[in-house]
DNA sequence: ATGAAAGCGCTAACAC
DNA sequence: GTGTTAGCGCTTTCAT
């Protein structure tokens, strides 16, 4: 329980002032190579470490990141702790982490929570990231934020998202160059960002292949399983029925196979389908669904680059950052019959 | 962005020193009832919270705790992490999560990582808490630390950890309950500590029911699944064959199975097997494995608790905790035939 | 039961 | 290039 060393141990062991110490540690310039080697030195004879609560106190930053999220799954909770926590190790961060009830969030919690430890800055994971209260409260709490794969209000800050629209475009060329010509879509829920995105993209592809946008093969869902089930039902009652469909949601597209296998549909040789987002339970279904995964720790990463890169300067002028999906073809997609 | 409020705006609100705020805050005593109210008023209004960095630089507990790991499962780390979050609340501490790398451990990477977050306890998980590399780097830097589920060292510093022992009887007995007279027990790996406490609970059931104990029926494993294959083999080859084999580990289970399987015995039917750890590869077979789940939330909210009692209070006597497991019976478990 | 004053170990202005 | 000084917002010790 041997006391730390300080910054005035290594001054004095150094022979120079702790300003001096300080440059070389917050690697300022007008240090003297000589000097800086000298500092590190005593540091590194001392095992000294700055202490996080001074630092905290007599600066502007405090080198801690906080981490927001409402029970994610586990999978998920790695994934987005991994990516950010690489890049914070790399920068000498720590990171620490608060579970919120989205719904109970107010001024009030995310004072309590997060104003005594002063992070630098939030990362919000959803749903939490899309609550407009948590964003006012956070911005009422004077805290800077980076949000990851917000659905909606892009325009209030900084956020990583991943290329949706992209992603829907390739998946969807992907199966226009298998053969499919009749290639339904179905929208996840109308408040959530991403799945107008993955429509667009969707329509994007259509037209790079020169094929004509029927809006009667779109069709509204809301991202649930049931809503798959009905809207695939609709489009399967079609009288030219869709050869392919399209899911903006992985739980849409598992209630499109229901419907198809309710209808003695065989997926894929009579329909192929797809979906979005890679979740667990696409793999877990047969066939495996096609779908898209999204680069989650890269994506955490990338919001754990800005809120560091914000909290050095405020003016940083990259905000957001859109990052590409992985195509996941797996078994539920095919050329179609004939 | 406006001005926090300090213990000052407080105090001058309340009409009383700082120390006064501080004392009320601290929850101390002396302090009369009129007095703490206004005080405690007076915080509220302001939405006053106090600083972790000061607190952490004029005072001895820095209010944060630090959990440790090195490439868990997802589902072991959310577990882990929830058990923890969930005590660190209630008392208002902060919860800092730090990857290791077990094997590049040293002082200097415990010092770089953790001397500067100074937190008043880590809580280590297997596998960091059984490298006495980092035992002795924690140690002298001065850190204190509850370890859970350590598999040996028990002796140096508090640890929680699951009742392995009255688990591994708990179940052995279900298996005499149900039948079967001749149990043969594979052990996990000779050096982890959980091992032997398993095999012990197999040897108290056998005594407890009255059965002798047959070393001829006691195989060694090292917790791998080609261990349970080899291990089983040997095991099934006996001329008194055993009706049941309890593993000391989910993997080592597995392996039993497909021993089994080779040897054209079907289980339950032919072959009773039960396992230890409900891993998730145990639901995932078939059929489902009959085995033990550690309480790994209510062991890491209990290493929360201790780590905090004994930053509180250095003297502090309960240093160690062990917790009970939940025996899961699935299908590889039935009467014996005939 | 309450307050005054002295730091904790750093960073930020400003001097030299 | 480098040093001096003044805090940051608390807890602690010692008065009162």
């Amino acid at each position: 329980m041997s006391k730390r060393a300080t910054i005035t141990d290594v001054a004095s062991r150094a022979g120079v002032s702790i300003k001096t110490v300080s440059r070389v540690l917050n690697r300022e310039r007008n240090v003297r190579e000589a000097v800086r080697a000298r500092v590190l030195a005593a540091a590194k004879q001392l095992g000294y470490a700055p202490s996080l609560s001074a630092r905290g106190l007599a600066g502007a930053r405090s080198y801690v990141l906080a981490l927001l999220f409402d029970h994610p799954s586990f999978s998920y909770l790695a994934e987005v702790q991994g990516g950010a926590l690489e890049r914070c190790r790399a920068a000498h961060y720590h990171l620490i982490v608060e579970p919120v009830e989205t719904g109970a969030l107010t001024k009030r919690t995310i004072e309590e929570t997060l104003a005594s430890a002063r992070p630098d800055a939030l990362i919000l994971t959803p749903p939490v990231c899309d609550s407009a209260l948590a964003l006012d409260a956070i911005e009422q709490a004077g805290l800077s934020h980076v949000r990851i794969a917000p659905g909606r209000n892009l325009d209030r800050g900084p956020w990583v998202r991943a290329n949706d629209r992209e992603a829907a475009r390739a998946l969807t060329e992907r199966l226009i160059d298998m053969g499919h010509a009749e290639i339904a879509f179905i929208r996840g829920h109308p408040d959530h960002g991403a799945a107008a995105e993955r429509h667009t993209g969707y329509v994007d592809a259509l037209g790079a292949r020169g094929l004509s946008v029927d809006d009667g093969l779109v069709a509204q869902g809301d991202f649930s399983f049931e809503s798959g089930v009905a809207a695939a039902e609709a489009l399967l009652d079609l009288v030219r029925r869709p050869t392919a469909i399209f899911a903006g949601g992985d739980d849409i597209a598992r209630g499109v196979m229901v419907a198809a296998e309710r209808r003695g549909l065989e997926v894929p040789r009579d329909l192929s389908v797809a979906g979005f987002d890679d979740s667990p339970a696409s793999r877990r279904v047969w066939p495996p669904l096609t779908t898209v995964r999204q680069p989650i720790r890269a994506m955490a990463a990338a919001a754990a680059d800005l809120a560091m890169a914000l909290a050095c300067d405020p003016q940083t002028k990259e905000r957001t950052r859109s990052l590409p999906c992985e195509i996941v073809m797996r078994g539920t997609t095919a050329a179609p019959r004939g």
